[in-house]
DNA sequence: CGGTCGTTTGATTACGATCAAACGAAGTGG
DNA sequence: CCACTTCGTTTGATCGTAATCAAACGACCG
C-alpha cells in the first residue's frame, strides 16, 4: 500500500522533536499503512459537516481550514504544512468542523483513522506525540485568537509572517528570511479577519517601513528584530528548537 | 495526598465521555496523586512565560486564560470551567504561553505532569482521552477565532452565549436555559475582541430583541432558536451528546 | 457613609470596510 | 500571435461599526 518506506519522512520528522521515539516506535510508525495521495490547488480534502473516515499527512504542500459563514464571510482557521496531520479532529470525532482546502498542489498520505488509532493504542509514545502536536496546534489557535482580537491590521500581519517564518524555518523551508507564501491577499485577508484592500495596504506599509520585501509569491523578513518587535511575537508557543537571526 | 476519592469525579466524567473506559483505567485514574488547592477570583495560577512544574484539574470554579499585549491590550482565549483541565500545554511543555487567572472562587487538583504523564504512558486508553480533550479544546479555539475574526458584536456575543450554554449544560450548570456568568462585561469584551461599553451596547440590543434576559451574573436565553440562527451556532464542535430546546 | 467596582449613557473619532474601477500577468482559444 | 478572459493586485473615495473619551449611576463593602 505504501509507496516507499520514507514517504512518511516529513510526519515523522515533526512527531519526532516533540518526545523521544525508540527504534522500535519509528519502524511501527513507517510500518502504518497509507495511501498516497495528490491533490491540485483549490481542491477540497474534505467540507464542513462532513462524516470523514480517514485522516490524511501533509507531505509536501500548503492547505488550510476554514468555514464559511452563513453571511458568505469566511474565516481560515489555519494553515498546514508539510509534516502536518490534517482531518485529525474530524476523522477521531466523524464530524468535520471546518472545510479543508489546498491551497497550493499538494501530496499526502491517506491514513485510516483505525489505523492510526490502532497505533496510538499500541505505542504510548506514539500517541503521545500526537498529543503533543495538537497541542501545539491549539497554542497556534490560540495565538490567532489574540491576532485577530486585540492586534491591529498592521501587527496581525506582522504576526502571522512572523510565525509563518519560524514554522518554515522547521521544516526546512526558509533557510535565511525568505520564504514562499503561497497565498493571495485575498486569503490572508480571511486569515486575518481584514479584507483584502485593507492588506494589500498593509503590506505596502510593511514593505515602505523595511520591515519586508515581497514580490508575487514570496516573502523577505528584511528586519526580523523590528517585525517581531512591532507583532508582539514569541515564538516559544511553536515549541521549536530553532532561533532566528 | 488525595482527600477523597471522588474529588476527581468531574473531570473523569468528562473523560469518560470521549472513549470507552475499563474499570481498571477508572481506578488508576482515581488513584492519580493530587493535592485540592482553593483559590479565590483573580488569583493567578501561572503566567505567561513562566516554567510550570503541575497540572490541574479545575473541580469547581471558573478559570480563563488570556495573554497581555505589549499595548496593555488583553485576550481572553479561553473560559475553563469544572472538569477542564489547566496547564497541560506549559506543563508538558514547560512553558506557558498565556496567563491562568481565576474567574471566581475555584478548587483545582494539583497533578503533577511526571505522575500525569506515567499514567498516560501506562494507559492507553486514559492518553487517547486526554488527547481528544485537547482535539475539542482546539475545536473550540478555532470557532474562537471565527467568532472575533468575521462576526459582528451582535453575533459574537450572541455565540459565545451559545457556546457557554451548552458547555455549561454538559456539567450540569444548565439546566433549562438559565446559567450564572460569572464575567463581567470588561472581560467578555477581552473574549470577544470588543470594548466593554460596545459589549454593554450589544447586551442590550440582545435583551431589547427578547434573545436573551440577564441579570447582574446570570444568563437566561428566552429565544434559543433564534440565538443561535442569529450567532451562526452550530452545537457540533463541542462534541457532547447533550441537545438543547 | 465614602470608596471601589461594574454598568450605563452620551458625544466624538478612527480604523478598517465597502464600493468602484483600473491595471498587470498568466492562461486560453481563434 | 493576438484578442480576450480571468485572477490577483493596486488605487481612490466614501461609509459605518466599534473604539475612544468622559461622566454619571447603582450596588456592594468595609
Amino acid at each position: 500500500m505504501a509507496l516507499s518506506e520514507s514517504s512518511l519522512a516529513p510526519v515523522l520528522a515533526k512527531l519526532e522533536q516533540l518526545v523521544p521515539w525508540t527504534d522500535a516506535d519509528r519502524s511501527a510508525f513507517r510500518s502504518l499503512p497509507f495511501m498516497l495521495r495528490d491533490m491540485g490547488a483549490g481542491d477540497h480534502l474534505s467540507r464542513e459537516g462532513e462524516a470523514v473516515g480517514t485522516c490524511a499527512a501533509l507531505l509536501s504542500g500548503f492547505a488550510y481550514l476554514h468555514r464559511i459563514l452563513p453571511d458568505g464571510a469566511r474565516q481560515i482557521v489555519s494553515v498546514r504544512m508539510a509534516g502536518d496531520l490534517l482531518n485529525l479532529q474530524s476523522g477521531l470525532f466523524r464530524t468535520a468542523s471546518h472545510n479543508v482546502q489546498m491551497l497550493t498542489p499538494a501530496t499526502m498520505a491517506m491514513i485510516s483513522v483505525a489505523d492510526l488509532a490502532a497505533l496510538a493504542a499500541e505505542r504510548p509514545v506514539i500517541q503521545r506525540a500526537l498529543w503533543l502536536a495538537t497541542l501545539i496546534d491549539s497554542a497556534i489557535f490560540s495565538q490567532w485568537i489574540t491576532n485577530v482580537g486585540r492586534r491591529d491590521a498592521h501587527a496581525r500581519i506582522a504576526h502571522l509572517l512572523c510565525e509563518f517564518a519560524i514554522r518554515l524555518r522547521g521544516i526546512g523551508l526558509c533557510d535565511d528570511l525568505t520564504y514562499s507564501l503561497p497565498m493571495t491577499q485575498e486569503q490572508l485577508a480571511d486569515a486575518t479577519g481584514l479584507t483584502s484592500v485593507h492588506v494589500n495596504r498593509t503590506l505596502q506599509r510593511l514593505r515602505r517601513e523595511g520591515l519586508i520585501s515581497s514580490d508575487k509569491r514570496s516573502v523577505t523578513i528584511e528586519d526580523w528584530a523590528r517585525l517581531r518587535r512591532e507583532a508582539g511575537f514569541d515564538a516559544a508557543y511553536l515549541h521549536q528548537s530553532v532561533t532566528m537571526g
